[in-house]
Formats: C-alpha cells, structure tokens, sequence
DNA sequence: TTCACTGCAAACCTTTTGCAATTCT
DNA sequence: AGAATTGCAAAAGGTTTGCAGTGAA
C-alpha cells in the first residue's frame, strides 16, 4: 500500500471519519493519478473500473479530504489532487488552508507540489507597500515540466 | 469620468468593440466596485438601478473585457474587478493572463491590485529545483486590509 | 445497536448556445 | 446598410439538499 493511501486512511481514522468503499476508491484513484481530477472526472474514471459511486458522495468525499487537508483544490479550474507534502509542514498547522505552492504542466496536466519556502521575502515586501496584513495566500505555476519539454 | 472608463473605452473602439450601453453600465458598476463581483453580482445591482441587462449579456461583456485585459478574474471565486494597471505594463504584453497579483481582504472583500514585482526569485528557484520551465503563474494573498485592522 | 455515510430524487445555481430583434458605426 | 451586440428561451453543467436505507465501528 502507498504511503499515501496510509497517511489517508490513518488520518481520517485519527479524525473519527469511517473507512467506507467509496472513500478507499477515491484515495486509491487519487493516489494513481498525476493530474488533478475534479468530481466528474472521478466519477468516470471509477465506473469505467466498475466501480459505481454516487457523484453526490463523490462531491461528499471531496470534502471530506479537503477538511483532513489530504487533498489540495486548484483554483484556476476548481479540481482536487492529493497532498503528498506531510501534516507536520508548518503551512498544514498555521493556513487556513494548503498554501503548498503548485507547478501545473500545460501541456499534460501533471501536478507537482512544492514547500512555500522562498515566498516570505516577497510576503513581507508586499505587506510593507500595501498595509494589508497577509493571512495566507495562493499560488500557482503554469508552465512545461520535464517530461514534455 | 473616471480614468479607468475612459482607458476601458478607448481600448474597446481601438480594438474595433462596439461601445454599447450596457457595456457602458457594467464598465461604470465595475469602476465603482471596490469588491470583485459575480455575473450575478453585476446583475443585481444593475437591477437595483433600474437598469435591466440579461444574465447572457453580461456574461459576454465580462468575456468582452476579459479579452481586453481590462478586468481580473479572481480565481478564488471566479469574479471579476476591473484591471486599473497600465496596459503598458510587462505582464500585459507577455503574459497568457493578468499576473497581477492580487490582495484580498477577508472581511470586507475589498481588492488591491500591485505589480508582479518581488516574484521573480522565488520563480527561479522554484525552476531551478523543479526542472518545470515556468511560463506564468497566478499568486493570490488573503489577509486583512488597514481599513478593517 | 447506533450513528455516520451512501444513494436516489430533486432542486438550485451558474454558464452556454441558438436565433431573432436591435443598435452601433 | 451591414455587422456586431443584445435579449429571450432553452439547454447544459456543476453543486447542493433532504431523506430513507445501508453499513462501519
């Protein structure tokens, strides 16, 4: 079993979540894929498996493992991948939500996740000139990864 | 009128757009909005003025000024602000979308717009430990403004 | 056994499409 | 006049809600 698949299953046990079908189908699809998927997508992909879900639990999963910060959301098309980068990171403990900065591959859609680390300077920066008091914040890369350069 | 309408129109008649009177509408309603709003946001207030523009309208306007570079979609939410840096501005001419970055207020929603100064570190490390070849990329903050400290 | 979770039906909200009528230039 | 834009009707997507039945602990 992968690590992650551990990691998921332990913490939604720890949190008093139920290790059900559905839920271990959805870790399994999301730990397989290198995208992000949204909803449909899973929904898809686990009947052409077989593997009949509810799109409505779909959506209920979702949430699910975003609430045990198990699953990253990219904004800029709203789909779900898993969080690989440990709970002990600091941006699980102090974030409103995973601040791990994103790298999407526009060309196949593989997802790599990176630490925040480098990103302080620019934050103190920001909040120098602006007078806004930063809580957290988002960001993602778009551009060309190895594999398809 | 503001600075902002009439860059909106010039940029419009320049690329050959029709300057009509709801566009006009939504232009102004953006120019006052401090908060970014939703197609229905737009509507709705519209309406309050006793100004009737269909739902399908406005979303072809917003895609109208998308086009333009003349407003922001916040990817957050997925609504839209007006763009107030120049055209002239890099990220303008070399970027697939507005990378400005944006800093949102979590109690009142209001939005400020800077420059992209600041990132460009932080992208050279992120390509450099990566080996993904960085092409844009899209940073919100969230936090709280001086006016609601 | 109990309570969380799932599945189903239906509602709801957002966004898109096609076409005729309108209105900018 | 001619082409772009709007408004209307309708469809298409995506997401949420309520409730009864199921299944994990």
């Amino acid at each position: 079993m992968s690590d992650y698949i551990e990691k998921a299953i332990n913490i939604l046990k720890e949190n008093d979540f139920r290790i059900t079908t559905p839920r271990k189908l959805v870790i399994k699809l999301l730990d397989k894929s290198k995208e992000a998927l949204s909803a449909y997508e899973i929904k898809d992909k686990l009947d052409s498996q077989g593997k009949d879900v509810d799109i409505v639990s779909i959506y209920r999963i979702i949430d699910c493992l975003e609430k045990n910060k198990l699953v990253h959301r990219v904004l800029s098309n709203s789909k779900v991948m898993k969080c690989q980068i440990g709970h002990e990171d600091e941006c699980h403990k102090h974030q409103e939500y995973h601040c791990h900065h994103l790298l999407i591959c526009q060309k196949c859609g593989t997802i790599e996740e990176i630490h925040c680390a480098g990103i302080a300077p620019v934050i103190k920066k920001v909040e120098h000139e602006s007078s806004f008091k930063i809580k957290t914040h988002n960001l993602e890369f778009y551009g060309v990864c190895k594999s398809c350069l």
